[in-house]
DNA sequence: GCAAAAGTGTTGAAGGTACACCCATGT
DNA sequence: ACATGGGTGTACCTTCAACACTTTTGC
């Protein structure tokens, strides 16, 4: 795989930029890192980096993350390229922008060679971020806000046994609005994508919630049939 | 904007490749252009090409289109980015794909420099393609089917002036099912967003239809205040 | 007058929304 | 005992799906 004489031109770069989202209990967060170089030494921006010239634009992405997170486990999924000519001061450089989410539990992020810190951040309340990473966010942000409604992602930010108070505060802080606990529990649990684990929650200063699982081998059959998630 | 020490390694190439949609009045169809070159000389393949070094991502699949057909009015969206490293046999490229619909009136393919010949291809009876073109029309597909339920973008590919004949039609060719007459044209018209013209089709051998307006400015307005389309 | 598509309402089923009280636990 | 979230059912309303006949034109 040797560029030709077919390919004589200058090229624009090529990089991976990845919003991972997190989910604390009470608000949802995006991991981002503080830039150790110019240009925007010491803003912070999304993870990310040059693709190299044999890798697959989803394996850069993870690598990306890997160099940033402990991950263990990530959903993933491309989100759009951006492209605009100005977008990065110096050079020409186009970034195809990733969608993640993780499981709360040990994620610590770390710096690494090219990052000064790396931390999670509450969405409602953003640093202002490097070069047009804060236009990727938005684009993050609507598509976990529309995909929610119509795909079990939001298991992906809660541990494997959840409640369905946990759930139902995921989905209004994603959503941005309330929703009523009776109708959101009878949804879902018509559904039949939830396992009841029979067991309950221990040392909370109320009555105890049942735990349940989602059933991804359901989920996967029954869209194997044609079902809509749509909550 | 100049390549410094910061970008010193190879490149990936970055094109832009362009599934444009059209209606024939019974048939979904696709501009395709058949390759002068190699590699998949002789092939067809759907229109694109390199992305200049300081060319925005969707200016370059409209002067890309623009080589290949004579486009009034297109509706253009990015699709996705396909990057797999083997998807071109010579060379590492990834590619921005866009999709786009165009009004049935007068856009005469024609081919280029690059292209022996080009032209419109019906959906359901296409030829091998090129790269991974066929993957890429797939995903095409899927997204024009997933997006004319809850967006208006099905008049992008009718005239001005249509029927609701014509508009059912090319629903039920989109969607790859039958719809209800009576069901479609009370949700439509319910909607609010067709203008009766006042005026019908002639010259047919049957009852003549009234002709209908899409009202984008009403659409506009009515989705500020956060409307939904969904048909 | 015949062929071909246009045009038009009603009914039953399903799903969505609104709403208030008792329960189990920790402190 | 009190504070805190967990857990439960009903009634109304809106929306979707199924379904058949008459009308207007060209030939």
């Amino acid at each position: 795989m040797v560029s030709g004489h077919t390919y004589r031109y200058p090229r624009p770069a090529l990089t991976v930029d990845v919003a991972l989202f997190g989910w604390a209990g009470d608000a949802l967060q995006v991991l981002l890192v503080q830039r150790d170089k110019a240009p925007f030494d010491g803003s912070w921006a999304l993870p990310g980096g040059f693709v190299q010239v044999d890798e697959d634009l989803e394996a850069a992405a993870l690598r990306e993350l890997n160099e940033k997170t402990h991950v263990h486990d990530v959903f993933l999924e491309q989100l759009y390229t951006f492209g605009a000519p100005g977008r990065d001061p110096r050079d020409r450089v186009v970034s195809v922008a990733y969608f993640a989410l993780v499981r709360p539990a040990s994620h610590p992020p770390r710096a690494d060679a090219y990052t000064r810190d790396a931390g999670w951040f509450d969405v409602a309340d953003l640093p202002e971020l490097a070069f047009d990473h804060g236009e990727i966010l938005r684009v993050a942000r609507d598509r976990l806000r529309g995909k929610v409604r119509w795909a079990p992602i939001g298991f992906e930010l809660l541990p494997p046994a959840f409640t369905l108070g946990q759930l139902q505060r995921l989905y209004e802080a994603i959503l941005g609005r309330p929703l009523d606990k009776r109708n959101f529990r009878k949804k879902l649990l018509s559904l039949g994508l939830l396992t009841d684990l029979h067991r309950h929650e221990s040392g909370v200063p109320h009555r105890p919630s049942r735990l349940y699982a989602f059933d991804r081998d359901r989920y996967d059959a029954m869209s194997a049939d044609g079902l809509v998630f749509e909550l």
